[in-house]
DNA sequence: TTGAAAGCGCTAACAA
DNA sequence: TTGTTAGCGCTTTCAA
């Protein structure tokens, strides 16, 4: 229960003053110092203890060396990798940081923004961006740096760093079609998601591009990224008059839900119906019949989004890229196959 | 780009002193003054957009409301839901985390509780603790509250919230004996955690109980809890003389690792040697056989944790349990059937 | 019930 | 090169 060393007890011990201790102590001032003193300071530091308080330090600079990290849920393996990311680059430049959790809900984001503000963070990674911005504008306004990643806040000037949705989609939709598909179908993701939106509209395209006339009911809507919900669209997309011989899902926990109704069904993938997913999340190949999916860099977008935001605390006026769009790759697997001739 | 508004702010737009207004935003001592100036304080302050600085706050009452949380790594799918848990008591109670990742790394984990104290934080919860308690003597010294969860520190007094190794390993092997095994072999975790050098000793003392007389090649030590240690240890355990027709690992992950093994050898699991592991981690029922194994309650070591610590940092002088021990639950899957006749 | 004043531990102008 | 001084924004005695 020992109480902590202060730059007063240094400077008591060391017969100095305490700016002098701090300036020892700081890299950036050390040199206005003789290396003599300098060294019977950072000594004496080392001898007693001394830690530093950055919640004094911070009150008088303004920076709190901290940043706020907004996810949906870290306990989606999406995430996590996104946070080791970011903190390895952060962590080399002295930062921590606070994880907060908005289950995607609306409320929820705005208490916790305010929690990273009460609690001065220098900088916002927020992973959990809706397509609402006003709660967003409130950062910005305040001149705090904040970037978003795995999504896009709609034709906000936040800048992002996200996975290319629309090569996934494409790459996914050509592997089913040189397959032979031509009635295939899309499970979307929540349309409150920039990621869903993209994949979706990617879909769309892409179909139209290469000349598949598809009904609106090939595209099914999940209300969740999650294995229920891919069951359910999926049955959606089975009971319908229009057959189709393939599904190219907005993530992978939908096409497992897929997998799943169509295993139910009695009929079999990659046989009856090919699917394919978009993430590529661990245990895919461990799991029959192996999912075709995208494989998305979730660590290099944490990297590279802490890399953006370190640039933009360290230069308010920094122009940085509006979208960094990190490149995907798809992983084949076993749950594509022709279809059936019937 | 506006600057935040302080209580200097709203004192001379409401034309009161600072401390009052100090007060008045103080549900603790806002019954001081009248209801009126109360009222008009906190309008204004409202209207004004006044958010806390919790820094300088925190320079003044020596409470940062903030805990830090050491886990060894957020991608390990065991650690996110007890940082839910975690999460779900202390937010409520007005906290945050900040979390450090040590990757089971002695110097990191210095490092990054030197990062916590810094900060300030009020307590700390570890979920990566080593054997070692050198670093932890620190933490109690400073008088400051910890915990430890899912893991035990030796035998110090430091509190700590776990799961039920030794009953798992129990209920794992007893079901293995069950099924007619008496030739089990297990694969140990890396022996400097406590999870593993409890599982093990169960393991000892159980199949000790159960009459079972195996060698001590029955017992493989792997480095790392992940599917290539595992790999590796059940080829050491099939290359020997003794030949096993079941293997209780100390985790799912190594289970895994088992498990392929035993198919790369065209062996099968679970008719040529049964497997079980230990967590229960997401996605086990969708992999074949579909792994028996121990669940553990991750969400609720997090909250407990918590309740814990808050406890600890309300009044310093509570007297905690030592060791909070949650109960562990055998999930029946395919992974084993009765020892083949040979 | 409110105000005045001090000070948490640190940094940074300014002075010497 | 070092010391002096002020003050970041807040809480909390003490006094009125």
């Amino acid at each position: 229960m020992t109480k902590p060393i202060t730059l007063k007890d240094i400077a008591r011990e060391t017969g100095v003053h305490v700016s002098t201790v701090s300036r020892a102590l700081d890299n950036d001032s050390r040199h206005f110092l003789t290396p003599e003193v300098v060294e019977r300071v950072r000594k004496a530091a080392d001898e007693m203890g001394y830690r530093r308080n950055r919640m004094a330090s911070s009150l008088r600079t303004k920076k709190t060396m901290t940043i706020g990290l907004l996810i949906p849920d870290i306990t989606n393996t999406l995430f996590p990798p996104i946070v080791r990311g970011l903190e390895r680059v952060l962590e080399e430049a002295g930062y921590a940081s606070i994880i907060v959790n908005t289950d995607d809900l609306a409320d929820r984001e705005s208490r916790l923004i305010n929690v990273l503000l009460e609690r001065g963070v220098d900088g916002i990674v927020d992973a959990a961006a809706s397509q609402d911005e006003a709660r967003l504008k409130i950062v910005e306004k305040q001149g705090l740096p904040i970037v978003t990643v795995n999504r896009q806040v709609g034709n906000s000037s936040i800048p992002s760093v996200v996975n290319d949705d629309t090569e996934g989609v494409r790459l996914a939709l050509h592997h089913l079609y040189e397959a032979g598909h031509r009635k295939i179908a899309h499970i979307a993701g929540p349309q409150k998601l920039s990621t869903s939106i993209a994949r979706l509209e990617a879909f769309n395209s892409e179909t139209k591009k290469l000349g598949l006339d598809l009904p609106t009911s090939a595209m099914a809507m999940s209300a969740h990224f999650d294995e229920d919900e891919g069951q359910r669209c999926t049955g959606e997309l089975l009971d319908q008059d229009w057959k189709c011989t393939a599904i190219l899902c907005a993530n992978d926990r939908l096409a497992l839900g897929a997998i799943a109704e169509i295993r139910r069904r009695g009929l079999s993938c990659p046989e009856d119906i090919s699917v394919t997913g978009f993430n590529d999340i661990p245990f895919l190949d461990l799991i029959p019949p192996g999912l075709t999916t995208i494989r998305v860099q979730q660590e290099a977008i944490g990297r590279l989004a802490a890399e953006l935001l370190l640039k933009m605390i360290k230069d308010k006026t920094a122009t940085v890229p509006r979208t960094t769009i990190l490149p995907v790759q798809l992983i084949e697997r076993g749950s594509v196959a022709p279809p059936r001739i019937r």
